[in-house]
DNA sequence: GTTGATAGTGAACATGTGTGCACTATTAGA
DNA sequence: TCTAATAGTGCACACATGTTCACTATCAAC
């Protein structure tokens, strides 16, 4: 109801192709913004209903069927708008590559500042890598192992990490990638406007990940195994 | 109902003192019991109803007020028992010293068998440890806080580690915590008929505390800061 | 034995839930 | 301009939920 006024008063005709389906992705998307926003909190998302969902969405109960068969089918589009949140930062990363002097630190800040920038997103990978029903959290362990062989891919060429065969090296990507998103939950739990405690949160993170590389360099992979 | 008969059954009238105590405790037990049983599998514990609990504890919804003021209050229980049973393992632990030899692969071992042997309690830790209402996560959070410090001090005195300052101890204590808590998910996420799987498990977490004892052993605190 | 305390029962309530169905209004395409 | 498609509405249903209340049966203490 709300939606439809503003939609009309804002876009009186100007739409060159589509304006029912643009319509139609606007409030799909503000399912998925609404289970996002009651996600951030208290809530899990098991715990949603579709109906809260709906009420939040301003729409109908009736009318989410005609965008997800459910909430599970609701949840699966989260992780993917999630981890494509997060390939975009990967992908960032890659294309302009930080200056070799403390990469390390360098990098565990952008990660940790893009994850506070996309907060709910990441709060919805952290909770239901653990807690959600079985299709969501697969999904979510799928992405998190494509990531952490993403990870050793860039790791690889790094003259320091010679001593790694590619098992050894996700085993070390997999080390990295824990770390990161432990620090990703204590970031998400701190009081947002607390700058000390997220200071000190990087700067924890910033140290374990050195820690971890500092023992990578003296790493020798078994070379039969 | 079931229970009451049994009871009766298997104690005939040798109860030195309070029959009836031990028989509060006795479904105490089975609420708790059954909300750990409901929660293994898909389910989490916000998503668990009162109803349900006492169903599977085969008593009425009201007698659950005879225990618990609500869910809550249980959930805080669950904290209870489930980190009573990971200090009882810590003490089993310095109480009986492993040998020197493979002593990070052998505690390794130690720790994800025992996390096996009691799955159920693992299993509620690492949930509701990110997804959980905020009373029962701040309490798990506080406990695991204060496991990663027992570990700090309990490593403290190994040669090795003569690098460390105290901060960054506890740093590398809450990166094996880390670690040790992603294999535990794996270990519970995985089919608990496949030794080869959980093998795998067990060698990827091993390798994974050799690596951060590599780099420990390299570590040098900056003196003043 | 009688009596007070209480763990567990069974029924009731108001409310929230998922889902189906006929409907209305708007748009895309003929 | 007329017509078919469809996003969203409003209502209905059967059921699950948290919580309350009077109750019953059992045990502890006198």
């Amino acid at each position: 109801m709300r939606l439809k006024r503003t939609a009309s008063a804002e876009t009186p005709e100007s739409a060159p192709a589509g304006v029912r389906d643009e319509r139609k992705q606007r409030t799909r998307k503000a399912l998925l913004d609404a289970a996002l926003i009651l996600l951030d909190g208290e809530r899990s998302f098991s715990s949603l209903s579709l109906r809260e969902v709906a009420k939040v969405a301003g729409v109908v109960p009736a009318a989410f069927y005609r965008h997800f068969t459910g909430m599970d089918e609701l949840g699966m589009s989260l992780v993917d708008d999630s981890f494509h949140t997060l390939h975009q930062m990967m992908r960032g990363a890659r294309s302009a590559p930080l200056p070799p002097a403390n990469l390390v630190a360098r990098s565990v800040e952008t990660f940790l500042l893009y994850a506070q920038a996309h907060r709910l997103h990441f709060q919805f990978i952290a909770k239901e890598r653990v807690s959600g029903s079985s299709s969501v959290r697969l999904a979510i362990r799928k992405e998190l192992r494509l990531w952490t062989s993403e990870l050793a891919t860039d790791l690889a060429p790094f003259p320091k990490l010679k001593g790694f065969n590619g098992d050894d090296l996700r085993m070390m990507a997999g080390l990295v990638v824990n770390a990161m998103m432990g620090a990703t939950e204590l970031i998400l739990d701190a009081d947002i406007n607390d700058a000390a405690e997220l200071a000190r949160i990087h700067q924890l993170a910033q140290k374990q990940l050195m820690l971890i590389f500092l023992g990578a360099a003296q790493w020798k992979s078994k070379p039969a195994q």
